[in-house]
RNA sequence: GCCUCUGUAGCUCAGUUGGUAGAGCAGGGGACUGAAAAUCCCCGUGUCGUUGGUUCGAUUCCGACCGGAGGCA
């Protein structure tokens, strides 16, 4: 059991806010090692699309978590917890300072408040299949009423066309006899796991976030999407609905590829998409009482305020 | 030049047998505990092209005009 918590930095924000680049020159500043906190980019090959940071962009800083795991096979919130617990036990016991940096809400949330693993509320395949069958013969709203029956407090949290929600309820009673609404309380740690300071960076002007994710998607073509998609295609990446294949920029343009649409249009709704997400990002982070807030259109030099906050929080 | 069709939400279009209007997409807001770049929920006032007329009342009927599409010359 660990007595000391460990510190640990965060940055977060919406996709094109600039996190990567004030994470390594946190780094930089305070001996430290960026761990990505992101969903897509822990997948191999896929570098372009998800902005992975470059050789150049780390300026010689260790980045861990990137492209750890094979596209074709599931990696999970619950893997990423894991692999990120042991990541930053390394560092520290390296004496350097971890510095998350990336966009998934749920994987840094978990990662603070989810405590120990359980291995009862694993994912349970046959159940989950049973329960999507039964959806699928008697509708979402009988497989909520199912729900009702063994954990009303699930049901009345989970709109009935939420359809996979109510389906991991479903499975996490049917494998452990106990209501995920009584797992979620006993699971979420009251503080967090790690003595942890968030910062998040957003926009006084949206428009200005819109317009930079418009440069970056034009930037992600100049520097080779379409060719990128081409290989993840050839290796059959999109061809079962892994998480990998829900990765926003590849497949906008597969309708390009196919020759079903022209590039401007593909790319046009690679930006709406793009949007979307990051406004469901701000969404999430902002009802965060944990965040720290950096403005960053505001401000001409984030690397001062972020430092500015680790001072007033005498965290490092 | 004449004839026909057409002009309603940012876009594509419904609709009102005359009582000032609604879908999809776009857009906005929100939720989120092992699929999360995913999944899901909520939100529709707009000179109904302009201008006259008929009417208690017109976006709806009639006329003229202005855009757009097609046809005949």
């Amino acid at each position: 059991m660990v007595t000391q918590k460990y510190p640990l930095l965060a940055v977060v924000g919406p996709t094109a806010s600039g996190k990567s680049g004030l994470a390594v020159e946190l780094a930089k500043a305070l001996g430290g090692e960026v761990v990505s906190c992101d969903s897509m980019q822990v997948y191999r090959g896929m570098d372009i699309g998800t902005a992975k940071p470059t050789p150049a962009e780390m300026q010689g800083v260790p980045h861990h978590l990137l492209g750890i795991a094979e596209p074709n096979a599931p990696f999970t919130c619950s893997d990423y917890v894991r692999v990120c617990r042991l990541v930053i036990a390394q560092i520290c016991s390296r004496g350097r300072l971890p510095v998350l940096c990336g966009g998934t809400g749920l994987y840094l949330e978990r990662l603070l408040f989810g405590g120990a693993e359980q291995e009862e509320t694993a994912p349970n395949p046959a159940l989950r299949q049973q329960w999507q069958d039964y959806a699928a013969v008697h509708g979402a709203h009988a497989l909520h009423e199912r729900l009702a029956e063994v954990d009303p407090e699930s049901a009345a949290a989970i709109h009935e066309n939420n359809i996979p929600r109510v389906v991991r309820a479903l499975e996490i009673y049917g494998s452990t006899g106990v209501p995920k609404s009584e797992w979620d309380r006993r699971t979420r740690l009251p503080e967090p796991e790690y003595r942890a300071l968030v910062i998040g960076l957003r926009f006084a002007d949206r428009q200005k976030l819109y317009a930079r994710i418009e440069a970056r998607v034009e930037q992600m073509l100049a520097q080779g999407l379409l060719e990128e998609t081409r290989q993840l295609l050839a290796r059959g990446v999109f061809a079962a609905n892994s998480t990998a294949a829900q990765a926003i920029a590849y497949k906008e343009l597969m309708g390009y590829l196919r020759g079903e649409e022209p590039l401007e249009s593909a790319a046009e709704r690679l930006c709406r998409s793009t949007r979307r997400y990051a406004k469901r990002q701000m969404t999430w982070f902002s009802a965060k009482p944990y965040v720290r807030w950096i403005t960053v259109d505001e401000t001409d030099d984030p690397l001062r305020e972020a430092l500015d906050l680790i001072g007033q929080e005498r965290f490092a």
